[in-house]
DNA sequence: ACATTAAGTGATT
DNA sequence: AATCACTTAATGT
């Protein structure tokens, strides 16, 4: 655990600070689909995410998933910062997209170092700064409803994420995802491919050039 | 061979 | 862009 920590968080945290983090943070895989956050519930860990990738879904009031972004090695959930100031629970849905290995930190921890060591405040804001703006570039897709471009994006990441340009997934999946039917992303699909961008086959879309 | 699930398509709102 | 209705294709039992 210690090396992978090293290897993708080593050159932003001192050695002190890394310490704590092997010593308190507890190491946990999740499987693909594993709900690591559900909505409502009470955050007292802040997850860092060593590999794989993590899927973070808005729910509307009838229980309809929207997709807001991954994250990835690297990042951590922007939700637990702005949770941890109070208690309050989340307003998220955090999937593994991945199997994901990860380490969970207690808040309290995360909060004392926020004090302690200048790499980790500016982590945590940094961290917070770049959901902020894919928050922001969501927003804008949806809100001009632009269809084709949200699927381009949604299938960029999925690549991005899973380092894989060929995706294992359903239309339906897509489609839950973006929060539209089926058949709207088999016609964008279906266009895509005769644009040569992708191949499709039966659960497989295979990326070719976006 | 039959049922089930995924994907493609035209027409309508 | 969403929905309906229907077809075709792939896969499982």
């Amino acid at each position: 655990m210690i090396e992978a920590l090293k290897r993708y968080y080593g050159y932003l945290f001192e050695d002190e600070l890394l310490e704590e983090i092997e010593k308190i943070g507890v190491y946990r895989e999740v499987p693909e689909g594993f709900t690591l956050i559900d909505i409502g519930d009470y955050i007292k860990n802040m997850p860092l995410i060593l590999s794989g990738a993590v899927k973070v879904l808005r729910e509307d009031d009838k229980g309809d998933d929207l997709i807001l972004y991954f994250i990835e090695q690297g990042d951590t959930c922007a939700m637990t910062i702005t949770c941890c100031m109070g208690d309050t629970k989340s307003e998220i849905r955090a999937v593994a997209e991945t199997d994901t290995k990860l380490i969970m930190i207690p808040v309290q921890k995360m909060q004392e170092w926020m004090h302690k060591y200048k790499s980790w405040q500016s982590f945590v804001l940094q961290s917070y700064h770049e959901r902020m703006k894919e928050l922001l570039e969501a927003i804008d897709t949806i809100a001009f409803l632009k269809m084709d471009e949200r699927l381009l994006k949604y299938l960029r990441d999925k690549a991005m994420v899973n380092r894989d340009d060929l995706i294992h997934t359903t239309h339906q999946e897509i489609a839950h995802d973006l929060h539209t039917s089926r058949v709207v992303v088999s016609r964008l699909l279906k266009k895509l491919e005769t644009d040569n961008k992708i191949k499709l086959q039966r659960n497989n879309i295979k990326i070719v050039d976006l």
